[in-house]
Parts: structure tokens; C-alpha cells; sequence
DNA sequence: TTCAAAATGTGCTCTTTTTTACCTTTATTA
DNA sequence: TAATAAAGGTAAAAAAGAGCACATTTTGAA
């Protein structure tokens, strides 16, 4: 039996996740002398420009992916969750990292090196197969992203944005409880691409409308409904 | 002899393009029976919500990846160049397409039937290893555009698309001879996520700056620096 | 070549978003 | 636990961008 945080059979691997149904052996050869880190909340997991030595496995947490531009501008291009593999892209791509990642709360990673992740690769086809689908199907909710950026208010890039990260933090609470969105108001803007004052705004006015609640910067939404037919419209 | 647009000998597979180096016997099967197509301007290859039944290859000419929204308002998400592949992502991604395809000049595209496409990603990993990298590089210029998108005025953005689009125009002209960019104001607009009053407006001020030319509807860049100086603040 | 349709161009108004300048509350740690 | 930093919150002015109405030019089909 392999040295590292192997087994995983106990692990929980969400859907939109690389790993799932990956066979057994893969995953074994993959895991194999790796260990798990402890990083605590805003702790930098990887900066932009680095080289890439290997890969990391949210075990359980959640990850940002974002940009920062000359003024200090932060941009939230992505938000990882439990399960999901980060910074393959830059692996793949041979490229040095295009963006940072840093923890949103207290999270255990796994790093996996280059060549752990390299073998499997070659040996298997299983994983490049798994990889082609996982980044094409991430291409097409990009370009949604991307619309939604260039073409609709923050009100609008704000309410989509909540019904993602609802999806994120539902998988943190037993059901019928209330999902608690837990992100700092700085964090939304960076994520939504607006400023704090703006998310402040519109925060109030849903607040207002009904849309949602919140108990302390922790963010309850109650008609979700409303919220999507604000996307839609 | 297999019939088909091949032999592609005399192809052009310019940087960025999925098919560069690819060994010739998977071109060739690649390509197997295939016939080019004539688009004439504006000509739509495929739409957003159809399912995928094969791939195009741009032969010549330059396609533009678009979603629309309830309004009616048209996002460009991509735009693509002679010897580059489209429709890819869906195919792989097992999904319909999530956005539509329109020719923005007269074109010639070859159809690739999904079984081509996929005997050729079985039979050989040099496709899988290449899509892989594409699709991880192209997933970083992505992420940078949504940080465009999300955080840079509507000025800055478009000073970065010219840059982008001169690139993409380079091609078509002999070194030496000024770059014309051939696209609507209307266009313009929906690639950089704006109106076209906006990109109206716009293309007055680099005018007055000395940044540009127009003939007709042809922009002609005339110092790149000062364009790129907006970009990079 | 003509003529209608489509695309380009301009000025003005109104709305949205950012900036600025504060105050208040919640966390952190000496 | 008090001090201090960090995050949350509000209001008003300034700036950017969208929308509208209309004039002009270009394009392309009869």
C-alpha cells in the first residue's frame, strides 16, 4: 500500500469534479506519497506568474481563483469547492500560473506534483478524456460568464452570482437548513467586478425586496425565485 | 487516396491552432471525405442550443462565436481565424452548443463529421495531449478577459481588442502593408460589450489622439503603443 | 444607375456606477 | 479586556455609459 492521504474512498467528490468515477488505480497513483495541508482563511495557495510544480485537491474548503491588476483591483474569476482539482490549467498549458488562489476559509489541500499527475496522464486515458470534458463543459459556462459581464448591470451580475454561490455552500449544510453564504462584502465585489459600496447598495435593496436576509456578513437568500428572474429578466 | 479536402500540404495552420504539427496520417483521417463550403458574410454555421454532429475548420476567413440575450443584445465571445477549429468544445463536452457561429467575412469552412474527429482522438494521443493544451491555454485568456470585462472601462477595453483583433487581421496582409480592420461598428460593439455609439465616440477620440485612421469602415492602426499605454494604464 | 435599406455618425438626456468622505460595528491580538 | 485594525455601512457628488432622436453616408439589389 502507497504512502499519502490515499485512501480517498471515504472522500467526496461533487459533481463538476475531475476525480469522480476515476478508476481506482488512477486515483491510488495520483494520491500516492502525497500529504494534506492545513491553510488557513486568505492564506495564498499559489500566485500569478509562479511556474506550476504540480496540482492541487481541495479536500475540503473553498478556494478563490482571481487577477490582480496595477491599481490592486481584485478580479474573482473562479470560486473552487470540496472536491475540486486547481491550477491543472497551467500544467497543461505548460504556462506559468495566470492567476492567483488563495483560501476563502479554513481548508485542507492536497498537493499532487507534476509528476504524480504527468504518469497517470500517460498511462491512462481515462483522466485526459476526463480532463477534455471537464474543461470544455468550464468553456461553455465561461462564455455565459462572460456575457453576463460585458452585457448586464452589477444588480443582475450580483443576483446570478448569489445563485452560483448558493450551489457552492449548499453541499456545507444538512438539508432544510438555511444554506448560510459565508464571503466578505470585499469578496463579492471582487467577485460580482464591482466595489464594496456598490454590493453594500444592492444588498439592501434585496433586503428590501425580500430576496434575502443576513445575519451578521453571513448572507441567507429566502426566494430564490426572485433572484433568478432578476437574471431572467 | 482518401478522398476529401485533403491533401492540406498547402494549409496554413497558423500559431494557436489545434491542428498545427499534427502527425499527417491523422490529418489525413481527419479530413477523410470531407468538402469545403462556401459561407458569404453574415452566414451562420451553427446556433446556440443545436447538438454538435461535428466540428469546422475555418480554411480561410473568420468566424465569430456570439450568445444573445433576451433583448436581442449580441455578446461576441470569440473570435476565430483561418486554420482554427470550431465547435470542438461541445462535441467534447458531450452538450449542445452554448453559443452561435456566423462567418464575419466570406469564408471557406470544412465540415469534420464527429466520427472523424473522435476515431482520430481514439486511435492517437497526440490530438488528446494537443486539445488538452489548447484548451488550458485558451482558459487562461479567458480568465484575463473576464478580469477585462469585469474591471476596465469601456475605452480601455476596446483599445485592448484592437489590439487583439490587428493580430487576427495581420494575416491577410504582406508584411509591410498597413493592418485594416474590417469589422461594424456593430460588431465592435458586441465584442467589447457595449453600444455603438459608445464605440462611435470612442474611435473619435483615438482618432483625434493619433492613434488611428479609418477608411470607410477600415480602422488602420497607427501606433500601437499609445494603445497598448491605455491598456496597461 | 437608382433607390431603398442598412450602416455610420452626432448631440443631448437620463441612468447607472464609481468615487469620496465619513461613521459604526465586529474581530484580533497585545 | 482594552486597543487597534479590519470590515461593514451610508450619503452625496462626480463620472461613465446607455438610450434616444435624427442626419448623413454607404451598400447592395432591382
Amino acid at each position: 500500500m502507497l504512502k499519502g492521504v490515499f485512501p480517498i474512498d471515504k472522500w467526496d467528490f461533487k459533481s463538476g469534479s475531475v476525480l469522480n468515477d476515476l478508476p481506482e488505480e488512477e486515483l491510488e497513483m495520483l494520491f500516492a506519497h502525497t500529504t494534506e495541508h492545513l491553510y488557513s482563511k486568505g492564506q495564498v495557495i499559489f500566485r500569478e506568474g509562479a511556474y506550476p510544480t504540480g496540482i492541487f485537491f481541495i479536500k475540503e474548503g473553498k478556494v478563490k481563483k482571481y487577477k490582480v491588476d496595477k491599481e490592486g483591483r481584485e478580479q474573482i474569476v473562479y470560486v473552487a469547492n470540496t472536491g475540486e482539482l486547481i491550477g491543472f490549467h497551467a500544467l497543461l498549458a505548460e504556462e506559468r500560473y495566470p492567476d492567483s488562489s488563495a483560501v476563502l476559509e479554513n481548508s485542507k489541500i492536497v498537493f499532487i506534483p507534476k509528476d504524480n499527475f504527468m504518469d497517470v496522464l500517460n498511462t491512462s486515458k481515462v483522466l485526459a478524456r476526463r480532463l477534455l470534458k471537464t474543461l470544455s463543459h468550464e468553456f461553455a459556462v465561461f462564455a455565459n460568464s462572460l456575457a453576463l459581464f460585458a452585457q448586464r448591470s452589477v444588480r443582475e451580475r450580483f443576483a446570478m452570482q448569489l445563485v452560483l454561490l448558493r450551489e457552492k455552500y449548499k453541499q456545507n449544510f444538512v438539508p432544510g437548513m438555511d444554506v448560510e453564504i459565508n464571503m466578505s462584502r470585499e469578496d463579492l465585489a471582487s467577485l460580482v467586478g464591482t466595489v464594496r459600496e456598490n454590493i453594500l447598495r444592492i444588498l439592501k435593496d434585496f433586503k428590501e425586496e425580500g430576496i434575502l436576509e443576513t445575519k451578521g456578513r453571513k448572507i441567507i437568500i429566502k426566494d430564490i425565485k426572485k433572484l433568478l428572474s432578476i437574471v431572467n429578466q
